[in-house]
DNA sequence: GATAAAATGTAGTGATCGCTATATAAATAC
DNA sequence: GTATTTATATAGCGATCACTACATTTTATC
């Protein structure tokens, strides 16, 4: 993994670690968006000119979204978390909610959901279209998760967690701390399981 | 209102509607973010050169200040619309929440709230402040009218309908439509007077 | 008409944006 | 050793950023 992705290739080998530059862009885009971290940063940050940064990643927005992948396939993607974790549906959306809670309180500078929030007002279209691609996939998850019991009520029953994640993604970043996420995200658990128990 | 606001003062008079230019600058700060929108195209949209622009805002954060104002003293405060209609402290709650579905869809390319998301990933400070505080405002508003009959409760609830409000405009802004956000709406409203019903 | 005040047009400031042309250094293949 | 390949460093590309110095035009006051 963490292996000398270069060993026998043939030319003069990397003089820094990619997947430590993935890591390193991921926190910087993840705390003040997409936009704001220029390349220069970014390049000073990890150690990096900028002829070896596009050898590497091709265009700012190409180490965005291995930033991107990175982060959804790590601890960040809690509904795939909430769902390794077993139980009924209803207990693994709150789980998810609740993982929210936790996970989107800013720590050292970085808050909320990268996903969601990351490229928001981006004046990039590709970053935009990054960004809302993942996002798109993530709800459409839970949204195929919550037919497998609710075939009719799917579509709504998604929108509503997905804007309750927005909100609290949007909330941890204006700095709403982890206490008051969770009573949020309790008070949306118990919506969820009341819609479900209404005519169910 | 739209009079001469420079008639009986000395020097020569502005060339152009400065409530107009507002106008103008708010409906770009609202379709495309803060930082999106520069000088130099808010001055071509408005039909002013630099030294106008400056004299009249004192800056691009200066224009931000007066559309986030005009803006929210207009239609887009739908707490303060949805109290105005009167009934009980859960029903404004509800009329406010629905207020948003019918608002923050996409029109003219603008969609969610301006003062939720108008600065969001904004790189410059002064902006941000600058929402942050309107938006603060808000929810302490919706918090103060909670409080007069749920005191003990009313951080949490307002902390609730402040991330659905944020949920639903950042929903907005990715395109979700007024149906699927009325339908999200209204499972919220009945999520609120179901924890007002509990233990009240 | 002379003076003062306010707004304008012309032209440009230094800084930063994402990105690249070119040459050099370091590795393997033969 | 020679050729080939890859990554590096130096330097700078044109474009855009928010903003301003300066002279001119338009107004009111005196």
């Amino acid at each position: 993994m963490t292996a000398t992705e270069n060993s026998g290739a043939r030319g003069r080998r990397r003089s820094f670690d990619v997947d430590e530059a993935v890591e390193t862009a991921m926190r910087l885009f993840h705390a003040r968006g997409y936009d704001a971290v220029g390349v220069a940063e970014l390049g000073a940050e990890l150690g990096i000119k900028p002829p070896s940064f596009y050898a590497a990643f091709g265009s700012k927005a190409g180490l965005f979204e291995r930033a991107l992948k990175r982060y959804a396939a790590g601890e960040a993607n809690i509904f795939a978390r909430a769902q390794a974790e077993g139980g009924g549906m209803a207990e693994v959306i709150e789980r998810t909610l609740l993982l929210a809670a936790r996970l989107y309180p800013e720590r050292d500078g970085v808050a909320g959901c990268l996903v969601l929030d990351g490229a928001r007002n981006s004046a990039d279209p590709e970053a935009s279209a990054l960004a809302r691609t993942m996002s798109k996939a993530g709800v459409s998850a839970i949204r195929d998760f919550i037919a497998t019991e609710q075939p009719e009520r799917a579509d709504a029953l998604a929108d509503f967690v997905a804007i309750t994640m927005k909100g609290m993604s949007a909330a941890a970043r204006d700095g709403m701390g982890e206490e008051a996420l969770t009573v949020v995200a309790r008070m949306a658990g118990r919506a969820f399981r009341r819609e479900l128990a209404a005519e169910g």
